[in-house]
DNA sequence: TGGTACTCTGTACGTCGTATAACGTAGGCG
DNA sequence: CGCCTACGTTATACGACGTACAGAGTACCA
């Protein structure tokens, strides 16, 4: 899929529309705008969460807020600029509890969960491009909350984005595997388990176990395991703990919790 | 983009095509063939390396090896199928020197790196759909290569497989901030620094600091600590220290080597 | 020496993002 | 009060994509 999101276009004029300027959504002459960029971004993001980023066209927005299609060239300059828009509009309505917890590792826990829930909610976001961010009210709303779970633990400013962006990059790549996990089942009729237990037999009749003794031995008890199923719920549980010990040691002090 | 994975298709004649079975290249009534499936993936991997995923057309692969488009689709089922045949090829092709080295570090780190530069040779890889992986003896000799760095560490089998996952998930993630970091630079004939320095003065007329301390004040440490605010590099550099401190851990016994 | 199973080609369909031009509307100015 | 003009909106069109389908040509087997 072409790599939807901006940078691309005129830097002012997404600035401008990310943070909603006066100016762009009006002019005086000429008749009024029937819509807004909001109604436009709102379908947008609804689309997107049932048909992705790739499911979502230019056509589908506009037969949902019932305008024609280049009319939605009126309120946003392309597509890139629409994902820009979606992704800093979700980030602007994600909860933001307060952070009070006691320790560290349940306040990033906590941060980790709430983007989780985002990727749940909109699986689009984990294919936008990370590079060059919307720099909207979303984002900075967002990068401010999340700093703070980061605050006396004795790590300084670079430091901190530095762990923070640590954390949220895994929790970005766990996300991207459970739901292309899902997107598998969803457009194969067929199961994990199903496609799994397709390949078997036909594995083992092209496939010398004895040629590749470590991963037929580890990779059935990996899959006896867990069922292949919740694979993606587990790669979660098992990545958040070893992130959360990786920063344990940078932050110091702090006995790290060990078992699996 | 679309999700190119195959998955979709005809398991076993997925399967057989990875492994090359015989009976799918030659048949024996009309003309030979006059190219093979490996052409065909060689041609295709060539022209993605350049121009990814998406720049990758049937078309243009059949223009490479010099036949009309649909006579590809007499070699490979289909665009998926075609992707899970390079993804297998690539990972049969990598170098796999012996591990004996002494510490687990260097070992797990010598993984990481070996996969960095498959991604750098190859950013197409981070596009590809990691869920139903290409069962072909590409991927079960890189599986049972890497697993073989983490003998004699203590872990039962499942845990291996959850920190080798872990390992490769991470610097998947790391990669794809890279390639997107550096596919924005090209397609915007501006680089990443002049983004920023495009987007400051707007954004400093629009984004109220005092309503956002910490994220100016992080934000502004972050950027100034390493010419702009996303390097992949540190973020490699930084991530896998952390990775390897998180799976210290888990081994047990080894001290983390703290330290950013 | 057919017949037939196969390779390969060209055309066609429906999708996409968006450029372009035509059309309609309504406010500002004479 | 009425025209001009800037702007919203629409329909059409272009070139890309993956691939279904029908036809043409080829070489083995009976």
């Amino acid at each position: 899929m072409p790599a939807y999101r901006s940078g691309s276009g005129n830097p002012a004029h997404t600035l401008a529309l990310l943070w909603r300027e006066p100016g762009f959504g009006q002019s005086a002459r000429g008749p009024k705008q029937g819509l807004s960029v909001d109604r436009v971004v709102d379908a947008a993001i609804t689309l997107a969460d049932t048909a992705g980023l790739d499911g979502l066209s230019m056509r589908s927005v506009a037969r949902a807020v019932d305008v024609s299609t280049m009319a939605l060239y009126t309120y946003v300059p392309g597509k890139a600029e629409l994902v820009d828009l979606m992704l800093d509009a979700v980030y602007l309505r994600m909860e933001r509890p307060p952070v009070d917890r006691q320790s560290w590792r349940s306040r990033l826990t906590a941060i980790a969960e709430q983007n989780r829930a985002l990727f749940g909610m909109h699986p689009w976001i984990a294919d936008v491009s990370t590079a060059r961010p919307p720099l909207g009210p979303g984002l900075m709303a967002k990068y401010e909350y999340e700093l703070s779970a980061f605050n006396g633990l004795g790590l300084d400013d670079v430091a901190i984005d530095d762990a923070l962006t640590y954390l949220l990059t895994f929790v970005q790549a766990a996300a991207r595997t459970a739901i292309s996990t899902r997107a598998s089942q969803r457009d194969s009729t067929m199961s994990d388990e199903q496609w799994w237990a397709a390949n078997a037999p036909l594995l083992a009749r092209v496939f010398d176990s004895t040629a590749y003794p470590t991963a037929a031995r580890v990779g059935t008890a990996a899959g006896a395991a867990h069922g292949s199923a919740h694979h993606p719920d587990h790669a979660y549980q098992f990545g958040l703990a070893r992130v959360l010990d990786g920063l344990a040691v940078l932050i110091g002090g702090q006995q790290a919790s060990a078992g699996r």
